[in-house]
DNA sequence: AATGAATGAGCATTCATTCAT
DNA sequence: CATGAATGAATGCTCATTCAT
């Protein structure tokens, strides 16, 4: 028999990479609904057979496209906040950098506000919801934890102060998507970051 | 001559809210994509060609519901600020209304999370945040001029302030709608009440 | 009982014409194909209900507007044809009328083009022949008669000249229909009557 | 980079000139408003996504319905025309070739007169007639010049003649696919030949 | 005589998916 | 690996028609 499926090839990931950035680029020209497996093909000059091929059915290229978008944000964020020393100076720089990602590559986020569309069911919701917003809230309590270890921060519930930095991250980034002339996103950032870490700080 | 436009009929506007409710119910359970005319109809024991007949194609449909969702909302809000009467009191009460209004209407926000995702182009994006988010941050405005003439608040910039303020809330609420136990709603909304009242206040 | 279905009452007449009338006006600007009852009865301030209610469907409807068409333009060409004396000018007088009419009810004939498609069926075909070409061809074959009777026309086979002379007609203005600048209507008729008289004399 | 319109492959026109071929053959059946996609799809045994796939929607396929009579009988004509030493033959050919051609696929023009309907606005009208009239009276026009450079014609104008001559065979034409039984088309194409050739010599 | 709410069948069109080549 | 032909189900929408009021 033949093995059932093992290790991609090189040029196997190297078409996924490359259809889930057409996928991105045109979800956030046209939107997720016009968003066709023969559009991203037109857009990058391969059939839509091919799309169908490298992947398992729409779902899974949408939810690959957002584990992408989610872990390149990830490692970027992570990156800086470990250069910091202290609590504080994480927390600030979790927040900037959220920013400062979401700034750089507003496609991916208008593209994500779209795709939050595509989760039906609750227990689509909610696994989106554990890739989504778990290693986030994970990363801000690892950094409260270090700073209530080293006795820079107190006075907060861990999980509760979580959700809401994320929240008021998102909650920016949306509106910034939407227009982005409405949101100074850039001091957004900085606002919400000093607010934050002078509210867990002992 | 003839006005352009009579008033719509009670049977009209009692149809087309029930509609609206109908599409919203299934919106929130089956998600924006899945929600044909022919589903909502299903539902509600009509054929689709009568919603047809309501609205002017399925634009004009989610539009309406859209409004609905942020009317009813906003009213609720607005009815609970104007009882209270210091600028603290009417802060903390538009991010508790808010809260509050969320938790007892998930499923119009579950529809909403998903109907983000229907604005296609930039023009409708920009469209949807003037209806939708613009209200709102003029809403915070109002009560900050109230607060800084009074000589309650100071110290910060209102347009910036009110962004975040909104953007705490929805971001908030979002990861409440994809996981409602992964967020604790009403201690969210008073710890971020607490924190933006002390941030305002001189 | 009730009387089977007496003569219509004054108004009953007065809104068929008047729907008859918009309806080819709709017809000629619209097309067939986009010409509904919803149209017709937008561009009249009633409702497609009323249409519906004196007329017995559309076929009813499209069959009527051609007739009002045909006996029209067969009443002016009558008259003046009726008014000479001889055959030859009969015959002239019968080609120019009908270029005449023509001319002046543009959008008539426009509708008229574009009604010809809604006959489906071989009867339905072979049906509307009998009421728009037979009369026509007849009243051709009685001006031939006189001309015939009275020594002024001869060496031509009456069935098969009428055909050919009102297909003239038709032919022209078939292609002044689909673009008025193609072809100059009267020089044509006047063309077309001079060959057809010399054609028919002895 | 890469040509933007690769040449199309065989099966691809092998089933466009299908699709068309049926198309015709429904349309001459039950009429154009009642030719749908499914109609032809059902008389070919394909199903009506297919004729999507390989037209670019519904006035594609019409268009390049029309444009297949409209060829097929241009280069009957032209054969049979080109195939005559002077300009009386030809002309003679012509409307007796054009008539023949009718003759011999009536179905083609039962199709034809039920698509003039098809096209509703001002533009699409002379786009028909530019596409469908031109190409006939410049023809005829050519002749004339022959005639006319050969001393053989004279004493008309070729742009106001070439109209008629054609008009006569379309509404010769036209009365026959109402009712083949009330128009003798071989002998009304003979006796249109010898009236023009006349008309046209000097 | 007239309305407007409602129907239900039909339409062109879109699209993820399958599969032989 | 990749293509392009083909499917079939679904979608928003149109419209003549019916009918209670």
């Amino acid at each position: 028999m033949i093995p059932p499926k093992d290790k991609p090839t090189f040029i196997e990931e190297a078409r996924r990479k490359q259809i889930i950035d057409a996928a991105l680029q045109t979800i956030a020209e046209q939107g997720y609904t016009q968003t066709s497996f023969a559009e991203i093909a037109k857009g990058l000059g391969i059939t839509k057979g091919l799309i169908a091929y490298h992947f398992n059915g729409k779902h899974d290229l949408i939810t690959s496209a957002i584990h992408t978008i989610l872990n390149r944000q990830g490692a970027y964020i992570k990156e800086r906040v470990d250069a910091q020393e202290n609590a504080s100076d994480k927390l600030r720089t979790y927040v900037e950098a959220s920013v400062e990602y979401i700034e750089q590559n507003r496609a991916h986020f208008v593209a994500l506000v779209d795709l939050w569309g595509s989760f039906t069911s609750p227990e689509e919701k909610t696994a989106f919801s554990e890739t989504a917003y778990d290693p986030c809230r994970a990363h801000l309590q690892k950094i409260f934890r270090i700073g209530l270890e080293q006795g820079e921060f107190g006075g907060f519930e861990p999980q509760g102060i979580s959700a809401i930095i994320q929240g008021g991250i998102d909650g920016v980034m949306l509106q910034w998507v939407f227009d982005p002339s409405a949101v100074n996103l850039k001091e957004a950032g900085h606002e919400l970051a000093e607010m934050f870490v002078r509210r867990c700080k002992k």
